[in-house]
DNA sequence: TGCGTTTTGTACTGATTGGTATAGATAGAA
DNA sequence: TTCTATCTATACCAATCAGTACAAAACGCA
């Protein structure tokens, strides 16, 4: 059942409130982005923010759950829905670009670029976003091992490293994304990322010159 | 001839001053490095610095050149001196990947974290950065096109998207190394990534599985 | 209506920020 | 030595920072 509470009702969206602090952080990464800039961008002043959230350090760590959840998750999402295995892989990278390059927006990745600059910093960040990544690799890992299992990929296909590498290569593209590629020519790398991902093992590299 | 200046020697080197202020920049990222921050680790006081670099954005931008040159362009440089193509692409992931996870200094890039994340918003570091991967690019590609030219690299070899492709697949290296994955673990991945960069083009994807 | 509860708006706090004024210190040149 | 130029050291500045005290406002409930 719902608790009901009385008392002056909440005037916004804490959820909206979090997506709209994701764009603030995205944008200005977390010491560049002020409570001023924060309670702006949200409509909101500052003591409904810190009795909401806490403080901003927790308000950084929901931003980045909110991100992974809603957006950079969405990659992985894709990935999972798709037909087949190569479709897959090349949905995983085409999402990811297209949330790196959307107009409007601030280009890049959340996690990419303002997470990852204060991982060392703000206490919980890294932890946080190793989580993150782990899981998203190991949801990568469990296709490849389920199409290792229906036979759609060789025995020995190296399945963790791979889904490793996808996602080496995914922050690859958030990176050119974050300094101003466009994404006309992030997506021209398309079809080499895709397949890195899938190459055979070739015991004698003989698919590669010397 | 050297002009030679009357007045009280300097006491410290300024070349080494930015080393040191790129180890702070690097930890810590713009925004969270402070002034009391960057005078102490380089040993001098804020007139000094004021003097010297004019302001804390010029300090940076100079970082971000000196890392360029004497850390993150050492992959580059060890590419440019290898015997053999393979070796040199080896050798770039490699040098590149020592630099990102040295013991006893900040974990990851300086240019992938702390530039990158305040690209939008310290005026000059989106340009700079710009350009220093432009120049990375350029001269990758120039070994593979002198390659393809010595008949080392079919005559189709991709060579500015696969230049392209080192750059993003170092990136994603450094990604991994900021956010706490081991030297060991991230060297596992070496061999796909060399081979990623080196693949010959397959008309009908025949050495990929659908 | 009036009470209890929760949120909102304003105004404030001490601490820290980037940057500087000023005086003393240290060199070469005369 | 004396003058001039440059650098160093201390102390300071206004602005901004994250965070909060407090009172008015807006609800459910009686």
């Amino acid at each position: 059942m719902v608790q009901k509470r009385s008392g002056r009702p909440r005037s916004f969206d804490p959820e909206m409130a979090v997506m709209q602090a994701v764009e603030v952080f995205w944008a200005k990464g977390y010491e560049g982005a002020s409570l001023d800039d924060l309670t702006k961008a949200i409509g909101i002043n500052r003591p409904s923010l810190y009795a909401t959230f806490g403080d901003k350090r927790r308000l950084f760590l929901a931003a980045i759950q909110a991100y992974g959840q809603k957006i950079s998750g969405t990659a992985v999402d894709a990935f999972e829905a798709a037909p087949t295995l190569r479709d897959a892989v090349r949905t995983f990278f085409q999402t990811a670009l297209e949330n790196a390059t959307r107009p409007g927006k601030p280009q890049g990745c959340l996690i990419g670029s303002a997470a990852v600059a204060s991982a060392n910093d703000v206490e919980g960040v890294g932890d946080l976003i190793r989580q993150m990544s782990l899981r998203s690799r190991a949801r990568l890992q469990a296709r490849f091992d389920q199409a290792i299992a229906d036979a759609d990929l060789p025995p020995d296909f190296p399945s963790e490293r791979r889904a490793a590498l996808m996602i080496e290569l995914m922050q690859g593209q958030v990176h050119r994304a974050r300094i101003g590629d466009s994404r006309d020519a992030i997506a021209d790398g398309l079809e080499d990322r895709v397949s890195a991902v899938l190459a055979v093992q070739s015991p004698n590299t003989q698919n590669s010159p010397s």
